[in-house]
RNA sequence: GGCUGGGUGGCAGAGUGGUCAUGCAGCGGUCUGCAACACCGUUUACGCCGGUUCGAUUCCGACCCCAGCCUCCA
């Protein structure tokens, strides 16, 4: 059925490979999910956006996808030399809200971004501080394993004991312990990091729980590794997050559920890639911080952004600039109105769908397959058989194509008389009261077109 | 400094050892009273220097520049 095998980069083996599924029809995917301590910027939407893509592109091979995405509500520390403060803590101090109702206040409204984006919600959301349990549990397995040690302020995983640790960035241990500029702190080796933390005794914690070592809270990446073995077993099929967890995240949870459970976590590792923003990352600390309502402030739905990101492959850095934004603006209404124009759908064209799955199939290739899009548009084939083509795409593009209408415009009275009069002139063949008529509409924010069904009327935008 | 990845036309961004990405913008044309819309056509490219090759933007090496990680970050 498919045009093309589905094929995914793997970063643990730095490849492209063929996807298979380690239960035949079913695929367990994890997905890394925020840190609720602020709100998502588009340069973070962009990874969920990617994973929707993957998603949905799985879905079309026909595999029942059980998607889980965690929340982090504790135990992200501003540093990952594991001292700092925790962010959920700090967040609640600058809100003047509780650690609590902070992370339901910020879960909500990521959520509430994901679904604006038509991003489909995953099949489980988990929350760190309802694993707790499960967290102390796998720090347990591994202490008695022999991979940690106590120190005055927490439980360590000891990452000497493994081999091959770092493999998934490929790390150079040697380089790293000579550019360390960090405080090791309590660590014994540069590369160790906190499974569990101690709460300090003059500081108290909104968010903190009993476990065998003392009171405290669980490490950021122990969260990871212990609910997805809750729901996806020790073994799953594949695993995203952002880049920047290439190195430190990912490289500790698969140290951690290979010391505990044998196995490299997921079969494959998916990364999405940063939004550039003025040649840099697009940061919480420097820089603008732009989100899909600082977006909606330029007039820019989300559904044009979830367009934008798809003209990019997802591996690759991409630079944003409002230009280009405006430019998928511009494309995707043009791409809506010419859907809307072909009128009732016609027959789906099998060779059109053949070459667009063919592109996505191989390792998402988007871009590759928004031009098969456009091909489509210029294509001679019936309106109907194109549409038809294209609403089947949209299962993959998640766009709304059939969805979508002209604005509703309510033009008032005054205007219809000027319009009226306008086409009177016109017939007149009176071309200067015709051209001062339609000065008198454009003041009043309405511009008008001739068209062979008669003039249509448009507000002005700005 | 170390490691990982990248440098494509005005912008964004695919891809390939020798023929087209695509979108937006620009330019020319058709249409229009004039416009706008739409449609048709179209210009400009592969960081730098060597090497391999009949031929390199595509492969190899050096260099320059950019990003990520080593400090919170999707």
């Amino acid at each position: 059925m498919s045009a093309q095998p589905l094929q995914l980069f793997d970063t643990y083996e730095r490849r492209v490979r063929p996807f298979e599924s380690i239960q035949p029809g079913r695929v367990g995917l994890y997905t890394c999910g925020p840190t609720v301590y602020n709100y998502a910027h588009i340069g973070n939407l962009r990874t969920y956006l990617f994973e929707d893509c993957l998603r949905r592109v799985l879905q079309a091979n026909g595999y029942d996808v059980q998607h889980v995405m965690n929340i982090t509500d504790v135990g992200h520390l501003t540093s990952d030399a594991d001292s700092g403060d925790d962010k959920m803590e700090l967040g609640a101090k600058r809100m003047g809200m509780n650690a609590w109702d902070l992370a339901t206040f910020y879960t909500e409204a990521f959520q509430k971004d994901l679904s604006s984006l038509n991003i489909l919600p995953p099949s489980i959301w988990c929350k760190a501080t309802d694993h707790i349990p499960e967290q102390i549990a796998f720090v347990a397995d591994l202490e008695a394993k022999g991979f940690t040690y106590l120190t005055a302020d927490g439980v360590y995983f000891d990452s000497q004991k493994l081999s091959d640790y770092g493999h998934l960035a490929r790390l150079d241990i040697e380089g790293l312990r000579q550019g360390a500029r960090v405080d090791p702190g309590a660590r014994r080796f540069v590369t160790d990091f906190a499974l569990w933390k101690f709460s300090s005794p003059e500081d108290q914690r909104q968010m903190e729980w009993d476990s065998p070592w003392g009171r405290g809270f669980p490490g950021w990446h122990i969260e990871c590794s212990a609910m997805s073995a809750k729901y996806l077993g020790d073994l799953f099929d594949i695993h995203c997050g952002g880049e920047d967890h290439i190195p430190i995240h990912h490289t500790n949870e698969i140290a951690q559920t290979e010391a505990s459970r044998g196995t490299r976590l997921a079969n494959f590792w998916l990364h999405g890639y940063f939004l550039q923003l003025d040649q840099a990352k697009m940061s919480k600390s420097t820089g603008e911080f732009l989100r899909l309502e600082t977006l909606a402030e330029h007039r820019i739905s989300p559904l044009v952004y979830r367009y934008f990101c798809m003209t990019a492959h997802y591996r690759t850095q991409m630079a944003f600039s409002w230009e280009s934004l405006k430019a998928s603006q511009t494309a995707l209404n043009r791409l809506y109105q010419a859907a809307y124009d072909w009128g009732t759908p016609g027959a789906p064209l099998p060779e059109v769908i053949a070459a667009f799955e063919a592109q996505v199939n191989d390792d998402l290739n988007f871009p590759r397959a928004l031009a098969v899009v456009w091909e489509l548009v210029k294509s001679k084939a019936s309106d109907g058989d194109k549409k038809a083509t294209l609403l089947r795409l949209d299962d993959w593009l998640g766009l709304d194509i059939g969805q979508w209408a002209p604005a509703e415009l309510v033009v008032p009275e005054a205007v219809q008389v000027l319009v009226a009069a306008r086409q009177q002139a016109r017939t007149d063949r009176d071309f200067s009261a015709a051209d001062a008529l339609r000065g008198e509409i454009e003041a009043l924010g309405f511009s008008v077109e001739d068209t062979r069904e008669g003039p249509k009327i448009a507000a002005l935008s700005s």
